[in-house]
RNA sequence: GCUCCCUUCGUCUAGUGGUCUAGGACGCUGGCCUCUCACGCCGGUAACAGGGGUUCGAACCCCCUAGGGAGUACCA
């Protein structure tokens, strides 16, 4: 069999984790077994549907790398098709026409609630001849008892009773058909194998199965995976911080970053924590997707998201890097070579928007020194080192990561001093705070010019502090 | 209310009747390394929701309870 899988959003937002995953899960059951990804957009609620949201969802699975094979198919370009299928069920009785008032509906809703029963439409049309020329809807007939078995692929057996269900609306007032026809059609049309859904379908599944079988057809195997909570283990909403996928890119984590994360969330291979797109599609089983909701950690994310800024290839990282120091005003190629600022700061930042915000000092002057850092390392002690350091840094000429090194070393001894006595005054003036790369490194970055400059103004603080203490 | 689903460290998870005094990862934390911050390395912290069965033996099987969640639309 060919195993043919979908994506079927409804474009009424953004691209959030939980739907990228899904997308993620059905992407990689396809690529497993050498099948088709389908990319469906399930606009038929005309009300809510935007091609806004259309191309937020096309760039979110363009940036996280979920190509499609086919697709994107439209259900508003297909409906068609589907009135074609409503005429057939209408026209075999499996279907009929209801012109029942939203009020009767509605007390028929409220008497069962009364009673403790499960509100159902109680199939008051299912004999009528409802007058095709007049308002109305078009009603699915519901088998009235039996078992609806579905042999889900992550949640094993599940058995509803078909008393439970009642005849659903397949076609509204308008026109336009709703949701359950479309996917069965569709899926059927497209012959998809493979439903991996989240699991907000589950109720929907014995009422698409009934659809299938009426319409004589083999529904596909199907796969609940479980929704993502957010950080507090409160559904993920919008409501809770960044869940749309471009958002991710904004906050400066990598594709990769997110898509081992999300692979794992609910997804395991022993004990393995990272995985490449080809691990990944080499060892991903829907079976071994757990049942359970998880939690979004962002804590856990942002460890993977540094591990790929470790790995990764620098020179990508420094064209991503780029974008992010752009958004700080700052122009990168004012500056060294990106791929050296990579380098050095990689170990430092677990975002690329912190990796920017370190390396900011290595193009513009700072306002001023952090008043902590420069209590604790501009003092009185450090004028001398700073002194013999800003002369020997004057005169050099190899400014070299190596001769940097060897530089700082030999000042050190000939004073007499640790380098860390030498090194963080140093360090404090000519980056504005304690932390930095290696001083050698970070001497390389700033350049000549800039380094002796803010040597200048920090001995220049340091003898403000003197005098202060003198008077 | 009714139907369906779920339940191992704070979080993600391993575990499919004995190898579990429950393993890994993130986080937190002690130490080492060290010119700072990081990185790295070594160690620590912390869980089988509760109660009944079945069994020689249960995190694993069954039942009940509790707690979460979804659906119950002329949304998808």
């Amino acid at each position: 069999m060919t195993i043919r899988t979908r994506f079927a959003p409804s474009p009424t937002g953004y691209l959030h984790v939980g739907g990228a995953r899904t997308a993620l899960f059905s992407w990689l059951y396809a690529r497993r077994h050498g099948g088709t990804f389908v990319l469906r957009i399930e606009d038929t609620d005309l009300e809510r549907s935007t091609t806004e949201s259309v191309n937020a969802i096309l760039e979110g699975m363009t940036w996280l790398g979920l190509e499609y094979d086919e697709g994107p198919f439209y259900q508003t370009r297909r409906f068609d098709r589907y009135d074609e299928v409503i005429g057939e069920l209408l026209e075999k009785g499996l279907a009929y026409r209801c012109d029942c008032s939203r009020e009767r509906i509605e007390r028929l809703r409220e008497e069962a609630m009364q009673r403790r029963e499960k509100p159902r439409y109680d199939g008051h049309c299912r004999h009528r001849q409802v007058d095709p020329d007049k308002p109305h809807v078009v009603r699915f007939r519901n088998p009235d008892e039996g078992l609806v078995v579905v042999d889900d692929m992550i949640r094993g057996r599940i058995a509803f009773d078909n008393r439970e269900l009642d005849d659903l609306i397949i076609r509204r007032s308008d026109g336009s058909p709703t949701y359950n026809l479309t996917v069965v059609v569709d899926d059927s049309d497209m012959a998809i194998s493979h439903v991996i859904r989240g699991d907000d379908h589950i109720n929907n599944t014995p009422r698409q199965i009934n659809i299938f079988r009426a319409l004589g057809k083999e529904p596909p195997r199907f796969a609940h995976v479980p929704m993502i909570l957010g950080e507090d283990g409160a559904r993920l909403s919008k409501r809770h911080g960044a869940v749309s996928v471009m958002q991710y890119r904004e906050e400066g984590f990598l594709p990769e970053a997110l898509l081992n994360y999300l692979v794992r969330l609910g997804w395991s291979h022993g004990d393995q924590e990272i995985f490449s797109l080809e691990e990944m599609i080499q060892l991903f089983e829907i079976e071994d997707v757990n049942k359970a909701p998880s939690s979004f950690n962002t804590e856990k994310l942002l460890w993977l998201n540094q591990h790929y800024l470790k790995q990764g290839d620098p020179l990508h990282i420094a064209h991503l890097l780029s974008y992010h120091l752009g958004r700080l005003g700052i122009d990168p190629t004012s500056g060294p070579d990106l791929v050296e600022v990579v380098e050095a700061q990689r170990e430092r930042a677990r975002t690329l928007v912190e990796m920017a915000e370190i390396s900011r000092f290595i193009y513009q002057d700072f306002e001023q020194i952090e008043p902590a850092a420069a209590k604790k390392h501009l003092r009185p002690a450090a004028r001398q080192p700073l002194e013999r350091m800003r002369a020997a840094l004057a005169a050099q000429e190899d400014w070299s990561v190596e001769a940097l090194h060897r530089l700082v070393e030999q000042v050190a001894e000939e004073l007499e001093l640790k380098m860390g006595k030498v090194a963080q005054p140093l360090r404090v003036a000519v980056v504005g705070r304690a932390a930095s790369p290696g001083i050698d490194v970070t001497l390389h970055l700033v350049g000549q010019e800039k380094c002796l400059r803010r040597i200048d103004r920090a001995l220049e603080l340091i003898r403000e502090r003197e005098a202060a203490a003198g008077q």
